[in-house]
DNA sequence: CTTACGATTCCC
DNA sequence: GGAATCGTAAGG
């Protein structure tokens, strides 16, 4: 049983393509593993959501490079996962929004603080605790079989559905989240 | 240097 | 509904 591990050609796409795709995928890092059920796409051009939309600065820095590394921001005292998509020069992303737990719970609930395991990684900056996910990890390449990987879902595309993203103030209306539908 | 502002979370 | 709380980005 050799899971396959996401490569490069798999994030060179669309954000609107990669987002979806994600989903059922195990989001890895070091002894925590989760499977991907929530993410969002921010395009590359034209869209005012984008943290890329008002151009390359130090923190944007890495959407505009190669795709299927990590893109991790920080807001208000929490961090949230992208990965950068796209060929170098065209900044989209998919953020990850929410994953089920699936390996090293225990070392997750303490992260998290013995919060019910039900919101132990259902959201950006918990999944991120949860996977003690930070600064240390911007930039890194997701296809390099590090620590931090992404590897293939069993088995063929789950049932999904889309809805506009969450706490955006700019282009509100666009069904760019797509979430698992529970079985 | 100063100001404005969050791709969130948690509590009331 | 509202506060916490701090890095980033932009402007003087």
């Amino acid at each position: 049983m050799t899971s396959r591990n996401l490569d490069r050609m798999f994030f060179e796409r669309d954000p609107r393509k990669v987002a979806p795709a994600l989903l059922g995928t195990l989001l890895i890092h070091g002894r925590t593993a989760g499977r991907i059920i929530e993410t969002e796409a921010y395009l590359a051009d034209c869209d005012p959501a984008a943290h890329a939309y008002r151009g390359r600065t130090k923190r944007t820095e890495v959407l505009f490079g190669p795709p299927g590394h990590a893109y991790v921001y920080r807001t208000r005292q929490h961090c949230c996962l992208n990965v950068a998509v796209q060929p170098p020069g065209t900044p989209g992303c998919v953020l990850i929004r929410s994953l089920l737990p699936v390996v090293g719970v225990p070392v997750m609930r303490r992260r998290r603080g013995g919060v019910p395991d039900t919101h132990l990684t259902d959201g950006p900056a918990k999944l991120c605790q949860a996977m003690a996910i930070g600064m240390d990890q911007y930039g890194v390449d997701l296809c390099a079989g590090g620590s931090l990987r992404i590897v293939a879902g069993d088995g063929g595309s789950a049932p999904m559905r889309t809805t506009p993203r969450i706490g955006i103030t700019r282009a509100k209306e666009w069904p760019l989240r797509y979430v698992s539908m529970p079985d």
